[in-house]
This record gives C-alpha cells, structure tokens and sequence, in this order.
DNA sequence: AAGTGGTCTAGACCACCGA
DNA sequence: CGGTGGTCTAGACCACTTC
C-alpha cells in the first residue's frame, strides 16, 4: 500500500478505507475535474500497489457517498451534487390545470454588499470582504412561488457583475461554473417555519403573518469552501415533504 | 443458482441481485425474526450453489437498504427500523436551561371506532372493520411538544383494549411486539404545515390559527401491511429540519 | 476452540463504450 | 478492436463473539 496524498493514515484501518481516504483527499485538492474520468481501477491498483478488488470495494464507498459516479466502459468520475433531493422539489408544483410544470427563475436585483454577521459567517469571510447579493423569484405561470437571497464571495464571482439580468438564465450553478470556475460539489439545507414579513409577503403574494417554509442552504465547493448562501421562502401551504424510514 | 423462494425471476439479472431479490421475499414472508440470526455466508453459498463473495454481495445492498445488519462473530439479522431519521427529532427539544432531555409520552384516551375514509384506506381496512383510536401527547417538562392520533386496526391489537392507559409506557413500538405480536418493519412519513384547529390548540397551549407541523406516518411490517396510521402535530415554531445534498 | 463475519488476493470472463 | 467497469469464483487469513 503505497498512499500518494494523504497526511496521517491509521495503519490499523483496512486498506480500502485508507484508500478511500487517500481518494477524498485528492479529490477535496481538486485533482480531478468532473468532465474528466479518474484514473482506471486497473491504474489505481497498480499505482496503490494493492488488489483490483480492493480498489474496487474503496471506490464502491465513494460512490455510495455521492461523490463518484461509474459509468461502464467510459469510466469513473467526479459526481455533481443531486439536487433533486433538495426541498425545493416538495413545493408543489402544479398550475391551475393540475400539470406538473417548470418554475421559471428571474434575478430581480444583483448588487454588491457589506454581509450581515450571519452571512459573512456562513461564507467564512474575512472582515472588510464584500459579498454579490442577488434577489431571485422563481415562478409557475402568474404565481411566485419561491422568494430567494443569495449570497456570493464577490472575490470570487467577479465576473457575474458585469453580467446583465436577463442572462443569468433559469439554473444558476452551471453559471457559476462557467463565468466563475466554481463548482459546487454538495450543500447543506436546513429548513424552517416561520411567519411572512411584509416583503416577503408581498413578492410571494400572500398575506403577511401567514407561515412561509424558509429553506437556509449553503453550498460548497469540493475543498469544502463555502461558495453560496442562500435563504429561500415559500408559501407553507404548498409545501409536503416526505421521508421513508427503515 | 437454486432459489427457494422467489416467484418469478429474471435470469438476466446478476446473481447477487437475484439472491438479493430472494431473500428479501423471505423477510417478506416472515421466515425470519429480528432476534435471530439468519443462515450464515457459508450456508447461504452452499444452499444457493453460489460462491461466498456472491452472498456477501447480495448481503451488502440488503444491509445498505437497512433491511439486514451484520455483527462480526455473531451473524447477520433483521433490522429493526431506525427511528431517529424522524421527523420527531427534529422538534428542538431543550427544555428552559437549554439541556436536552427526553420528551414523556402520555396517552389521553382509548376508543374502538369506526374509521373515516382515510384512516381505513391507510389502513387497508374492509368495509365494517374498527379501529383502536389512542390520542398521546408527548411533554417534555410543563409544556406539550407533540399531540398525536394514532389510529391500529381492532382485530389485531385486541391485546391493547384491556390495557390501563397508565401501563402504555413511552415507546409504543415494543408495546405492539409484545402485547400483539406485531413487528415495525418500516415507515413512511409526510411532513406538511397547517394552522392549528381549537382542539390541537389547546392541547399544545398555542394560539388557534398559528402554524403547526403535521407528521401524517404509516407504519409497515415485514410483509408491508399497514400496522399503524399516525397524525402528530407540534407548533411550526419549534420545527427545523436538516438534509445533506451530495 | 469453534464459528461467525471481515479483509485481501488473483484471475477468468462478460457487457458496454468509443474510436 | 482495445479499454473500461461488472460479475463470479476460490481460497487464505484476520478479528470478533461465544462457549
């Protein structure tokens, strides 16, 4: 076993979790792009100096995690984060006719800021960085649905402010991505209960004190660096979220 | 490859999935209780005419699906099901000092009554048949956290009838196994957000027309029938809820 | 000491993908 | 066609639990 990353290895852990370790690592360094396959498990044994089938059983946890995806005969690669476990999708979604449809997103404001305390926590800024606000609804034919905030390291996304409102289009990461080079690799969402105020109210067009769902998510890159935060709203009577438990 | 149980197969499949498939047909069917452990490696290899690596295989997705779980030198058994994913726990139970304690339930009454349309549809129930109705509240210190309906199909928890409401204890699920010889394989739950009628108002000391959050949960056994329907709610206030995007 | 699951290896062959 | 991951096998040895 030969480990080309990691830092402290526990010899006593089996070689397919040290292996595992030693790939997240690499992974968390960026060494690898998700467009592009990592190495063969073929490789990776020769490399590691261990069996195929250890490699194959550390890289089986990665993808158990989320983190590697296979892809028989082209290859093993990074794995963009799956948003459709988001708590977005459980706002119902359906227009007056009962068809399920797709909201529409439209940036309402961008400007450059000086965070909060909550945001520039989130974000691990240092005192005196600035933060790109921008304000987002996300709607299903006439209705708002969805009330956002978002916050960005405006170090970072630079290249987003000389971009005009209309061009930001209906998905932002792969915005991110290509204007910015950051790539969100997974994020964290916590979400709340708690009554509308007046803003909120009057974009979701709902009556102010009624309880909006509010979805706190922070967003992080593969090295786990913060890339956004984002608070959204949403009316609490659409929403119906659904767990199984075994 | 020689199955015992499965109806039909597809031969198509690999092994370790037809195996996988097999096995979880016997869990259906009750071959095996929790408390004992199930054939081992060895003797599922011989008896299925598979090589042991296949067994593990098959093994390993029933123990990442949480239907089975390995303890090394003793076997491998059923799972019981893992309620700490629930909703429930994500009711900020601290109590005034900030300390976390455990919340005491107490059942409020028992009645055999003739189900509404959605209870016996959850249920699964035929026409004419009752239901066992306990109401429960779960208190942690001087105020009421959670307010709950529960609602057992009458033939099979006969046992319960004759129970004296101070004999319940704090956890039903290990009521039900003993007394009823009804076994919690599964559950799902459905998280929305309503205001509170007079009644779940009072019983949670909050104000009438305030949010609260409603866990609707159904109850499985092993062979998926219906065992218990549930509706709890607590104040939207006190709820937060976390997941992990990957 | 006997029996269980856990680790690791080595190799054969299959299924799929892209050039 | 060559290269990738997917399946399956067989066997050695380790670590843990129970008696």
């Amino acid at each position: 076993m030969t480990l080309t990353h990691a830092e402290a290895v526990d010899d006593r852990l089996p070689r397919y979790h040290q292996l595992r370790d030693d790939l997240k690592s690499r992974i968390a360094s960026g060494a690898w792009h998700p467009d592009e396959p990592i190495p063969t498990e073929a490789e990776l044994a020769r490399t590691y100096a261990v069996a195929i089938g250890t490699v194959r059983k550390a890289v089986d946890m990665l993808v158990q995690e989320g983190l590697l995806l296979r892809s028989q005969g082209r290859g093993t690669y990074l794995r963009r984060p799956r948003f459709d476990r988001s708590f977005f999708r459980f706002f119902r979604q359906v227009d007056a006719d009962g068809v399920r449809s797709v909201p529409v997103s439209r940036i309402l404001s961008q400007s450059c800021e000086t965070p909060c305390e909550r945001v520039s926590q989130a974000l691990a800024l240092s005192s005196g960085d600035k933060v790109l606000q921008l304000k987002r609804r996300r709607s299903m034919g006439a209705s708002s649905l969805i009330y956002e905030d978002i916050w960005l390291p405006a170090d970072r996304f630079a290249a987003l402010q000389a971009l005009p409102l209309d061009e930001f289009g209906n998905l932002l990461y792969p915005l991110y991505e290509e204007k910015c080079g950051e790539i969100v690799a997974s994020a964290r969402e916590t979400l709340t209960i708690e009554p509308a105020d007046d803003v909120v109210a009057s974009e979701l067009g709902m009556e102010a004190g009624k309880p909006v769902v509010v979805i706190e998510r922070l967003a992080l890159g593969y090295d786990q660096r913060p890339i956004e935060y984002r608070l959204s709203r949403g009316a609490a009577e659409q929403f119906r979220y659904q767990i199984d438990i075994v």
